[in-house]
RNA sequence: GCCUUUGUAGCUCAGGGGUAGAGCACUUCCUUGGUAAGGAAGAGGUCCCGGGUUCAAUUCCCGGCAAAGGCUCCA
């Protein structure tokens, strides 16, 4: 009998029945067959010796595709899991799946311990298990047999796992020494992984329950080659260049201080003025789509918090409250600014005809964060958010979230920020006690942010769990250097806060009615903001941004005194430039004008003197010639308007 | 908060039970140099904080604090 397999350029072969994946790979050629991993098989991804299900599309993975890669990780996964038990024998084994670099497998080693010290003997280990060239020999298992297993073995962990599982469903893989519960697919066999290393060790909850034990989380990642572990490794060092925590030093633009306490950060004068001009362009942007801005203190009192429920969601998971000394009055750091502005728009009563009122702050508020989750600038105590709210008819709910979302788009495209997420962030299918509000609002909240989103042509994901407890959120996800996902701006409908402070309007039928507020902030906050600029610019910024757009380099002390008139005369034309008036050599001045990222180097000797021009020199492009300082001006000036496509 | 690791000059880092080290930055002097580091001299430290062991602790031990990588959390 013959079985027909469709190839993914769409091309059908034969085959006899019973034929596997790897079969039909030597049938291509002998080379492929060495590289094939892994298959997909109708959109399965399985064993490449398994045999064919009969008819099917089939897809031979390698170490070129995403899944192929998983399951070379995967196949690592167990290595280093059967490295560990033969070094610490009576490991027990949790959980170890591959991740988007690498693998892990978490373990509990009993009382022993495991630190960077260890790591070389658990790699060399690793290459020696892989050296035997053995096969992961795939079994089906019998429960009761799986369960006696992992009994004498003593795992509880894996015998956790198995009461989820169904019998008949239930598969073993053994390679060596080493068998574990597993789905697979695995690799053909281990001489496919040449270069192994364990990469960082941390503590991992069982489960992901902070409240159940904590297993020990070993990370690793593993080559078919040693030289691309080599420049894995190396593209990780590049990365680190472009952490804002170090850039941030390296360009003076905030620090942090231990006596002013921790996630607290300080802007030095370049990043609180490069804070002021993010918080211009958006105050721009904001003005001409119809906000307007207000101010509210720091502090206010709890009740404020009682009645938006956030207290009894934070209230002592937070900074606790600060009290007057004699009253005894009780007020709270704000961490949030949509109470107060819930309580200007009851400063007075409301008409459709006023609606939509759009509150605008650039609100600084405090949150408890818990210590081990500070992070330079991305996780912080204090922030400052560039926050709005939206109060608006039911009916005009869906326009202004499209709006709001334009304004999103606006913001990320003027500072190229490509490789984003927007992701709809709905409530927990299951656990619904995380949330105020009633179902019928939310259900509400959820279709309008659907809908909005779609009729804009986002691409999206959805995440069940992630909402705000009290209302769903469009978030737009972006990753820092290291890869780490971290949420920018936000827009949140939100049907619950109105009802809370009791919010009102007065309808065309003279009745009373109640808002929705839309909750937004484009950057988010300006601390993450900037971090992600920082690293998505490694530094670098646009010309708009920039602390300092031009620096002049005189010659020798002789061109000081012309140079500073430059100065003075680009300064008249907006542009940002100073005078490196040390007595350095022109070599030097460049070279550190170019280590601190100036993105224009004006070069002042003895024939721009003459002339009344300046030498340029662009960062990391050398030089451009000479142009009279309001020609440079010029340049820059339509850098900018390039830069910001027009507006502003 | 939990796990692992780290904390030495402004920065990057070496060192080690008994006078504290380097490079860069900084100060002064010499040099007036044309597109990525000119030369010389000098100054600079509570070796994160607190306790313990010791004749002696920056070094070893314990406890804090802060930072790094994770886990959990995130209005």
């Amino acid at each position: 009998m013959q079985i027909k397999v469709t190839l993914p350029d769409g091309s059908v072969r034969e085959y006899e029945n019973g034929v596997s994946a790897m079969d039909v790979a030597k049938s291509i050629s002998e080379g492929l067959a060495r590289n094939v991993l892994s298959a997909k098989v109708n959109g399965e991804v399985r064993d490449a010796d398994r045999p064919l299900p009969g008819n099917c599309s089939l897809s031979l993975l390698t170490w070129n595709d995403l899944d192929g890669k998983a399951t070379f990780w995967h196949s690592s996964a167990h290595l280093m899991a059967e490295a560990l038990e033969a070094l610490y024998p009576g490991t027990k084994f949790g959980i170890g799946p591959p991740i988007e670099n690498g693998f892990y497998y978490d373990i509990d080693l009993g009382e022993r311990t495991i630190g960077e010290a260890d790591f070389a003997a658990i790699e060399a280990k690793m290459k020696e298990l892989a050296s035997r060239k053995v096969g992961f020999e795939r079994s089906e298992v019998p429960k009761a047999e799986a369960i006696s297993y992992f009994k004498e073995k003593g795992d509880e962990y894996k015998l956790e796992l198995l009461e989820d599982l169904k019998d008949g469903e239930i598969t073993f893989y053994k390679q060596g020494e080493f068998t574990d519960l597993c789905r697979g697919p695995h690799i053909p066999n281990t001489s496919h992984i040449k270069a192994a290393k364990v990469m960082s060790v941390a503590g991992a909850y069982w489960r992901g329950d902070e409240k159940r034990k904590q297993l020990t989380r070993l990370y690793g990642i593993t080559f078919p080659k040693q030289k691309e572990l080599e420049e894995y490794l190396v593209l990780l060092e590049e990365a680190k260049k472009r952490d804002h925590r170090k850039l941030g030093k390296e360009l003076d633009l905030f620090t942090f201080s231990e006596k002013v306490g921790a996630g607290l950060p300080l802007w030095l004068p370049k990043g609180a003025a490069l804070r002021e001009r993010l918080i211009n362009f958006m105050k721009n942007a904001q003005e001409s789509s119809g906000y307007e801005q207000v101010a509210t203190p720091h502090i206010a009192l709890k009740d404020l918090y009682i009645t938006s429920g956030h207290y009894e969601k934070y209230g002592k998971d937070s900074f606790q409250p600060i009290k007057t000394p004699h009253e005894g009055e009780e007020f709270f750091l704000k961490p949030m600014n949509c109470p107060h502005h819930c309580e200007i728009y009851k400063s007075r009563p409301r008409s459709y005809k006023d609606l939509p009122i759009r509150y605008a702050e650039f609100g600084t508020v405090y949150r408890y964060e818990q210590s081990g989750e500070l992070h330079g600038l991305t996780r912080v105590r204090g922030f400052t958010q560039d926050d709005a709210h939206l109060f608006c008819r039911p009916d005009q709910v869906k326009e202004e979230f499209k709006k709001v979302i334009d304004l999103v788009m606006y913001v990320l495209n003027a500072l190229k920020f490509e490789g984003y997420e927007a992701q709809i962030s709905l409530r927990d299918q299951v656990d619904r006690s995380k949330y105020i509000g009633s179902d019928a609002n939310w259900e509400k909240a959820e279709a309008a942010i659907i809908e909005a989103s779609a009729e804009k042509g986002l691409k999206t994901v959805i995440e069940y769990g992630e909402a705000a407890f009290y209302g769903p959120k469009l978030d737009f996800m972006i990753k820092d250097a290291i890869g780490r996902k971290w949420q920018m701006g936000t827009i949140q409908v939100d049907y619950n806060l109105p009802e809370r402070f009791e919010l009102e309007y007065v309808g065309s039928d003279n009745g009373r009615h109640r808002p929705v507020m839309i909750h937004r902030a484009p950057f988010g906050s300006l601390e993450r903001f900037v971090a992600l600029v920082i690293e998505h610019t490694a530094g670098r910024f646009p010309l708009w941004l920039t602390p300092e757009q031009a620096i002049i380099l005189p010659v020798s002390d002789k061109y000081l005194e012309v140079s500073r008139s430059i100065a003075h005369v680009l300064k008249d034309s907006d542009i940002r430039a100073s005078v490196d008036e040390r007595n350095e050599k022109v070599g030097r001045k460049i070279r550190d004008a170019e280590l601190a990222k100036s993105p224009f180097m004006l070069v002042i000797g003895e024939k721009e003197a003459a002339d009344g021009t300046v030498s340029v020199r662009e960062h990391g492009q050398g030089d451009l010639g000479t142009m009279t300082p309001l020609a440079f001006a010029d340049v820059v000036k339509a850098r900018i308007a390039e830069q910001l496509g027009g507006k502003i």
